[in-house]
DNA sequence: TATGAATGAGGATTCATTCAT
DNA sequence: CATGAATGAATCCTCATTCAT
């Protein structure tokens, strides 16, 4: 088999082992449906990983490799722009989005539920991908204080909580994640979390000026 | 054995098997492991619940009673009082301090974890827990809104970001609940939450004039 | 199940282990075979033997108390008697019989293939079996001594060396207990033994009386 | 590769497969192990020998080869001399120390361990080692009864029971060759072992008038 | 020829669950 | 009702062996 095959067949084991872990759990995949799924025979899932602690590990770190890659991307469309509170608010739905996608639910699923069994876990992802996507948001958000769009702030607990007002509300929309959340759902969420961020961080006389959505439900 | 040695009996095990399920995880928690904890025989384990599923929903059920419990007490601490950002401080603290406890923590991972085996957890626990904590929430603020301490706001959405504003930086700081978050941490996060949570609700002369803790960060 | 049943039930396993191993040797033993054989399904099996190694260590002490029982029996029949030649004789031969028997091959077969991997094993057999069986042939043949029949010897020594003239020449005439020897070759094996030994440890006057067998091969 | 490397490789893996079949008995003997040491790759092995089996019988023959090469030369050493008691004596102590080396117990507990499986190793090994010693021994033995050294003897017979008096003993004393025997431990057997032969076979005016050591034990 | 990679069959062990007492 | 014992199904992993290069 060519080296070029060697690596499609890691691939393919890596990304059958993600699915099927995500939709079992650790415990209850077995390393025989990973293989079928990857259309190999179970020994060469051995021959690869070793075993299935393993093999987890690499699927996990592979899933939150393809995590971490979007949501920077994400973030990066935070770019000065006319309109602050439009730009946060398309940045704002698209992490959402990001958030909810099946992938991201299982990978957080996961990891929540075999943290203590695998401790070293959170390095491999967290150290990978959650606190660099907040480092990331603090930086963009420290440029825009110092372009005099927002107030001066502590950026990483600025960053920390915009994303928490977006992710939070949506953990009970989502059914923890069981529930397909509609997109217009998703934008008044963004709407709601940017609203907020706006009156606690922006800059003052900006941010009194423009009468957001959620402001007055009862009306 | 007497009626009062039979609801002994269903405690203990009901007591075991949540012990059992937070430590291992549903998959791997055994029911003999359960029995012996419980100090009864495997079958008698079946007798009170039938099998291993609905032992599971009831364990997860009686922790959950006991997690709103705990909750709702912390959130009727919310009463109107001379200083409201003291006040919410030490409200939001004592919810972190529920928020973090090894139960707490063991539940929301259950949870997550077996959400999809067991779909009908979420009306388990959400009808019991989650969503009327926020209520209750919401109840508070919606008082304090007419009697002028906060702006006119949609209490839902205001108790979801206040919770949110709290919770949210507390995952990564505990590592996904498995490192103990310090007390001044707790503390910590509370008056940043608080802090933006007033900039965003409070009322606005009062927002004002009081200078929050972490606004100069640099300094 | 009754406890008689379940005591069946233990000797059953014991009982096929014994044979299965016998038969396969440690590695290749399956322990459904033995389950099988034994007329229980596997879990029985290490319900009450933990594992295949436990397994096999009861199986092989049994056997070893069995061979132990028949060997002490047929020493005790060493008795002073008129004829003490035809005595040794008979004794040597049934030593042999019991020598060859399938099961004790098996059971030594086993112990030297084993002994490296499971070295407790000379305690369980040893102990309970081959030394004490040289003790008893060397307490009989002190008694002989005392009684003048014997000249003076070193028991202990003496008797190692006459199983040694009894069971060493076996080895190759059953091709390392493959092949079944006859009886006549047993009593031919025995005479020669005896011969020699009369002749070393025989009283002078009484060993040059009686005229061996083997004494002249070529005629 | 060179004919020479191609020689050199498979002594390699023979060498390789004698130590690890030693160590680790054939069942658990893993071709991968045997492959690694052999500093060659798996297929190598199949090469070279077609299957796990033939390996076995190869590896098992070169022992053996090697095995009787010494052996024989040890029987060699037994050459008429003024002192028969004392050659005997050495000659006996030599073949104690070639019996007690690790390759030869190893040698040994394989073919007794395997000899069910693979039947014709008898004869690979007993046509090539231990019959053929004995019968060296047995010429040199019908040489000295010959020259009036031993009295009139069946030479197969004595040097069967020589072989016997010699190594019967040791099982015990090595518990089945798990224990290294001290070298004056090899010596006092060798002398009883003689002793005890040369009151059998030896000159009779000779063997009354040398007082062997082993005669009065309680002294 | 020598090798890296792949495979099919099989083995020990565990677990949720059910009888018989 | 509570229990000791038994079970059928499933799981992880290993090994001898074979292709394709």
């Amino acid at each position: 088999m060519s080296a070029r095959g060697r690596i499609d067949k890691r691939q393919a084991i890596l990304a059958a082992a993600g699915e099927v872990f995500a939709r079992e759990g650790y415990a209850l995949a077995g390393v025989d449906v990973i293989a079928a799924e990857a259309g190999v025979a179970k020994p060469t899932v051995y021959n690869h990983f070793g075993d299935k602690e393993t093999l987890f590990r690499e699927a996990i770190a592979a899933d939150a490799d393809r995590a971490l890659a979007k949501h920077l991307a994400v973030v990066a469309e935070l770019r000065d722009g006319n309109d602050l509170r439009a730009t946060l608010e398309r940045v704002g739905h698209h992490m959402l989005v990001c958030h909810c996608e099946d992938r991201s639910v299982a990978l957080r699923r996961l990891l929540s539920a075999e943290v203590t069994r695998f401790p070293d876990l959170i390095d491999i992802v967290r150290g990978h991908a959650a606190d660099r996507v907040t480092e990331a948001l603090a930086d963009r958000l420290a440029r825009l204080a110092l372009a005099g769009r927002l107030r001066r702030l502590d950026p990483t607990q600025a960053a920390e909580q915009f994303i928490a007002l977006l992710t939070g509300p949506i953990e009970a929309r989502s059914r923890l994640g069981t529930r397909p959340v509609p997109d217009d759902e998703l934008w008044a969420v963004a709407r709601a979390a940017v609203d907020t961020f706006l009156r606690a961080f922006g800059d003052q006389a900006a941010a009194r000026s423009s009468a957001p959505v959620a402001d007055t439900p009862g009306e």
